[in-house]
DNA sequence: AAGTAACCGAGACGGTACGTCCGGTCTTTGG
DNA sequence: CCAAAGACCGGACGTACCGTCTCGGTTACTT
């Protein structure tokens, strides 16, 4: 999110974040996020926890919602992406149960929805949100594809960006809108039933 | 939003619901969302517009999120749904179309936002949204797709309401998520290849 | 406080107050003013416990003041003025005896304080206090003296006017300011120092 | 009033009380209550006045009536305290002079009556109140009476303290109950009258 | 006996102030 | 120069009451 100083050959002796209260920050973000929700966050909690002053916090960080993202991105890689490539539908079932189990970590859904709420007001924030986070998401969905379309699976002229809108789409509407379940019977006939749109017409896909 | 009080036998009879308030309100919390957003909007200021004490806000609203869903529904019916009904994919794109149209209006998507992030610590307000607002707007679609079916365009055993959840979720997830545009070309393709993937394969759909 | 409707013979149809909600309302009042204290007062509690709606205590006494002054007044003849006349200065202390008794009530001082407080602001009810309730209270005082006058134990050009102002000023002076106790010791070396400053000097004074 | 944060050697050194604040804010408590008295005098009103945050002022002082107090007394040092000391019933006098024109300043007698309804519901504000206010104003009174008895006009075993309720309470009684004027007449006989009571009979004290 | 007008309870209304919380800035002191 | 501590101004929160204003329902007098 914010680079560390640079020890630079430039001479200055320039800024010395104090690493340890960084972390801390961080982590009394995520605890909070956890234990309240986004809604309950506040910078004065975030520094009485992190035994910080809010003058350090707000030197390093615009507005809280640029501290949630780098609180929900440093917290959400504990579940692991899967690599099985066995078959496209398979990849993507994975790829799908993967999304869904992200999304269902405890600091998950409920921070992403306030987020989501702060991006229509903070334009720097969602130009980074778009960049950092969204391409990374859909780039193992979109690979996945492409590899399908490489084995004759997926027809040549299949929009892939729009099947990865209409795959994480729906996942995401569940999430923040309908609240619908997001369980493995779902994941399954949503991937099936998209990959029918994308397929060739002659190598079935199925599972 | 709210029912008057029931003019039941039990209770005593009393000085009613000022119904001149109630619009002043509504009213005022439209104009509030469109000039300002939704971060922007405070009690404090729908009443000062209104010129309405905050008690009289507070006495028929349980929450800030409450009064922005009826005033974000009393002012959504602006946009008129369409009736066309050619064929499914005319009528799917076209539905499509409306959505984004709703979505895109000066009230819509950045409430929708603020409001997605409200239902997280409202556990009332997610139940009345999940029941009111989102059937609402799959019903036109899903009836759409179901008239499809009958004609024979649409397989037999596809799951429709799947079907609604990539192609609204789709349009949700370039709304609040990834920040892709949401134009005619968009709709169009969306439309088209999710129902390549429900189609029955010998009826061809779509232009 | 206020008068019942007078059946004068002017004709006019006049009102017709419920005596029920009048008892109904003192007797809330002084409940409450004993139970919380002026300060915490408040009509709408008066309202509620008295089982009545504002307006009906708005329409007969002009401010809380009013109100509380009539409950107070109405509650305070519990203790029974003393009669005894044996001496001037028994006389005396009897009656400074009787005014701390009434002031240390459950709903004495504190009431009285309250009562002074709004004094202040409301000349009307100052007029109304300063016409019924002071000179009420020093009469007794005044005849004992005047008593003690005519038997030729007090000088015949001592201002026992200004007699009673020392007395009683003592006595609420603790009461409100002072903290100082109220006991029998005060009342009695009260009494017979002042009455010293009054004394013909010939006759002896005092027990 | 409040004492600076003790810089012992416990507590990590911050920021200090703004000694700028403070002393506007004791000044708009001075103005508002000239200009509009003590009922009338609200916390929202002295911070917008004093062009401070409300929490300044519910951080330094408990209540509003504590704010008042100390407004009271920074504000009643302005009439200076005589300092004659010819004759006893002279300094007398001039000592119920005194406290009679502090009483009637504008700010004084309203304000008064305005604490002293709250010290029946403050424990704290009454026990600083008899603590520092009362004893400074008796300390001056009772000095010029004991001058009196070690000059042989008071008899030996006079209750000086005794003396000091009945001046002092005389003429808060006119002030805040029976509302009787407090001229030059009334302080003269008052002192004349009461040293008659507390003469040792062969000095004369008369004016 | 019916009409009618004031009174009643209830409580909604436009407001004001409460005391609290937090945002974002500023100031102090120490490392 | 950074960091902690936390005071500062400002503004919104949700609550409590204010004093006024409808509402039917009730009651007691008039006609």
């Amino acid at each position: 999110m914010r680079e560390l100083p640079d020890t630079g050959d430039d001479g200055a002796p320039t800024r010395r974040r104090s690493e340890r209260s960084h972390r801390a920050i961080v982590t009394a973000t995520q605890e909070l996020l956890v234990e309240r929700g986004y809604r309950a966050l506040t910078i004065e909690g975030v520094a009485a926890r992190a035994g910080v002053g809010k003058q350090t916090i707000y030197r390093w960080w615009p507005s809280r919602a640029a501290l949630v993202l780098e609180a929900y991105l440093a917290g959400s890689d504990e579940v692991v992406r899967p690599r099985t490539r066995t078959s496209t539908c398979a990849d993507v079932r994975a790829l799908l149960d993967w999304l869904v189990a992200v999304l269902t970590q405890p600091i998950g859904g409920r921070v992403l929805a306030g987020l989501v709420s702060d991006l229509k007001d903070d334009t720097e924030l969602a130009e980074r949100f778009q960049r950092d986070v969204v391409p990374a998401r859909r780039q193992a969905m979109l690979a996945a594809l492409e590899r399908g379309r490489e084995r004759g699976e997926i027809r040549a002229d299949a929009d892939l960006e729009l099947a990865v809108d209409a795959l994480h789409g729906a996942v995401f509407y569940r999430l923040l809108l309908s609240g619908a379940p997001l369980d493995a019977a779902f994941t399954k006939r949503l991937a099936s039933q998209v990959l029918l749109g994308l397929s060739s017409g002659f190598v079935p896909i199925g599972d």
